[in-house]
RNA sequence: GGCGCGGUAGUUCAGUUGGUUAGAACGCCGGCCUGUCACGCCGGAGGUCGUGGGUUCAAGUCCCAUCCGCGUCGCCA
């Protein structure tokens, strides 16, 4: 058989001057410089390879060629006269005898140019995704998640655990997310659920005896898109342990994510194990969120007694946070785009004064603050040239306000920042249990699984009204890096008694236990394992390490925001006989284009 | 679903208090050019200004409605 190549386009250098080979690719780009002279570009996976034209014939022939067609090149290679240290292949060159056309590209004009696809609009992009993947730019995030799945997979299985697949057609799960329905066409008016998460499974199979499971699992959850959460699908290294504990999950993520960060991350500094521990409550009181990016070394101050009685209305009665900026250099313009842009993410306006280099409190809320002056520089202990921004509300409100403050602040002052690094950190500690905003009673906070911290006593004190639900902790724990959340686990509640305490509280019964999570009750019933997990998002951590700023940008074939494929056209409508053999009706319908 | 930003040439964008024939860059087409590498130079084609109404002598520009995209909140056990 003739070999369609016999070099990639990324690997012929001066020792191969003088080889006959065959090269084959895509036609990037023809620069004519001369007549009957040219340069044409050829771009594989690989690299790129210059070809030079020097005659009447091949020249004609490349004219009639359009760019992004995929050609073969025979010829040999020869050193250039002029080189390009920029390029890997540089140095060489190739002097065709013969080029043939493999697959034509029989548009001369693109949707975008492949080389600046980055720039286009997404819709475009998506909409051709084929095309923008050809930028070697685009391909390389791609590639990234490649290696950082394969450096998963080698870790994983290198501390004993096992790859196991889980269904994807499964049963729809109460609690959660949004499910993805497919109709079952044997039984009709049932329906099988995409995964939300293995959950039930890997717990299931912790109570089969497999000690060690991990799998990079594909999760279906049918809900609003943003930034860094695609719609519909995404992936998971979904992990559990049998008869272990938090700090035995700590301790395997502490041990297989540094490494990897490290080796494919945009920056080569990674935290080290251990990881620090915040419990939650600590975390809202001191970063004013759940996911706090500890490269920002600003924290949150507690001003309510010494502001809420400083006549400024907004902070009558209300909880006061601060967050004092040492050394802050900015202009009363940047101040108030910075002030809009926490109203727009927080929904609650942000205010702020400053403490200038004459020992004066200037600008914004200044006034109110002037006349307690010297208590407010001892609390908050500032220095001239300090900026004070503050936030109020009820506790939760003013705490979450400041959080978004406190992040805006950090990207603004390279000097509380050092983006250059990972830092991760445990949030532990969750509450068992909240007070619902639309109920207005006890629901469950996380999820339902987790195992309270006091077990069974502790439940039933609650149940006795000895102590507030609101106080349980369950061991329920996040993975967060550089304030993005990878990651959620806990300890499991592998007792059937404690999960029908746990339920009651809620004022679900046995029977509400049973008729929800049929199998993993029934499973429990017969002897599980005290058993503990945790599931890092894989997309997450891939545009962690490549410094991407949407999600979409490490998923080979994302999806808009509004859940559509507009490449494949999904979703798209199916026949009315699919529908029958389905029995289904469809009472409303999109109007299509 | 709420709020914010946006939609003008193939692409990215500019377009003044409403005022002549809606511009630029890149791409495309043609010409010139024998060492380019974001090649260069000259010329050309290319527009339902998202869509529908309205105000006006006159609308890309102002008003109303609507569609689409992105961000954000809700939502994401």
């Amino acid at each position: 058989m003739v070999q369609m190549r016999t070099h990639t386009c990324g690997e012929l250098r001066m020792e191969h001057v003088g080889q006959r080979v065959k090269l084959v690719g895509w036609m990037e780009n023809v620069r004519e410089v001369g007549q009957n002279f040219a340069f044409v570009i050829l771009r594989d996976f690989y690299g790129t390879t210059q070809v030079v034209i020097e005659n009447e014939a091949l020249m004609a022939q490349v004219k009639g060629i359009n760019k992004e067609s995929t050609i073969s090149v025979e010829g040999v290679v020869r050193e250039r006269d002029s080189k390009n240290p920029k390029l890997p292949t540089g140095d060489i060159e190739i002097s065709p005898e013969k080029i043939e056309v493999l697959g034509r590209c029989r548009y001369n004009e693109l949707p975008f140019q492949i080389n600046r696809s980055t720039e286009a609009d997404e819709a475009i992009r998506l909409k051709y995704r084929y095309l923008d993947l050809r930028n070697p730019e685009v391909k390389k995030n791609i590639v990234l998640r490649c290696q950082v799945v394969a450096a998963l997979r080698s870790a994983m299985i290198g501390e004993g655990f096992l790859e196991i697949t889980t269904p994807i057609l499964t049963a729809s799960s109460p609690e959660g997310a949004r499910d993805y329905l497919v109709p079952s066409r044997k039984h009709p008016g049932k329906f099988y659920a995409l995964p939300q998460a293995p959950q039930q499974f890997k717990q299931l199979l912790m109570t089969s005896g497999f000690d060690c499971y991990f799998q990079i699992a594909p999760c279906f959850r049918d809900e609003d898109a943003r930034g860094d959460r695609s719609p519909g699908e995404f992936y998971q290294l979904d992990m559990e342990m049998a008869f272990a504990g938090q700090e035995d999950v700590f301790a395997v993520l502490e041990r297989v994510l540094p490494p990897i960060f490290a080796k494919y991350g945009t920056y080569n500094v990674a935290s080290e194990a251990p990881f620090r521990r915040i419990p939650y409550l600590e975390a809202m009181d001191r970063y004013g969120t759940d996911k706090p990016d500890l490269r920002i070394d600003l924290e949150l101050t507690d001003a309510t007694e010494l502001l809420s009685g400083c006549g400024f209305p907004p902070f009558e009665g209300n909880t006061v946070k601060a967050i004092v900026v040492s050394g802050f250099e900015g202009t009363r313009k940047q101040i108030d785009k910075l002030c809009a842009d926490v109203e727009v993410q927080a929904g609650q306006k942000a205010y702020w004064f400053r403490y200038d280099e004459n020992g004066e409190m200037v600008g914004g809320i200044a006034k109110f603050v002037q006349p307690i002056r010297e208590q407010v520089v001892s609390a908050l202990g500032l220095t001239p040239g300090c900026f004070v921004g503050l936030t109020a509300g009820n506790l939760l409100a003013a705490q979450k306000t400041a959080g978004v403050l406190r992040n805006k602040l950090g990207a603004f002052c390279p000097a509380h920042m050092d983006r250059e690094r990972y830092e991760f950190c445990w949030i532990v500690d969750f509450p068992m249990y909240e007070i619902g905003e639309e109920s207005g009673e006890l629901e469950f906070c996380h999820n339902p699984f987790s195992m309270p911290n006091g077990g069974l006593e502790v439940l039933k004190k609650a149940a006795a009204g000895e102590i507030d639900p609101l106080t349980i902790t369950a061991f329920q724990y996040d993975l967060v890096c550089n304030g993005v959340e990878l990651s959620s686990g806990a300890v499991r509640n592998h007792d059937p008694e404690i999960m029908i305490e746990a339920f009651r509280l809620v004022r679900l019964g046995e029977d509400d236990v049973k008729a929800k999570f049929p199998a993993m009750y029934n499973a429990f019933c017969y002897g599980a394992p005290p058993h503990a997990g945790i599931a890092p998002g894989v997309d997450r951590m891939v545009m962690l390490l490549c410094g991407a700023e949407t999600i979409r940008e490490v998923i080979p074939f994302p999806m808009n925001k509004n859940a559509q494929d507009v490449m494949m056209g999904a979703p798209g409508a199916v026949t009315q006989a699919q529908l029958d053999e389905l029995n289904i009706a469809v009472t409303a319908q999109e109007d299509e284009e």
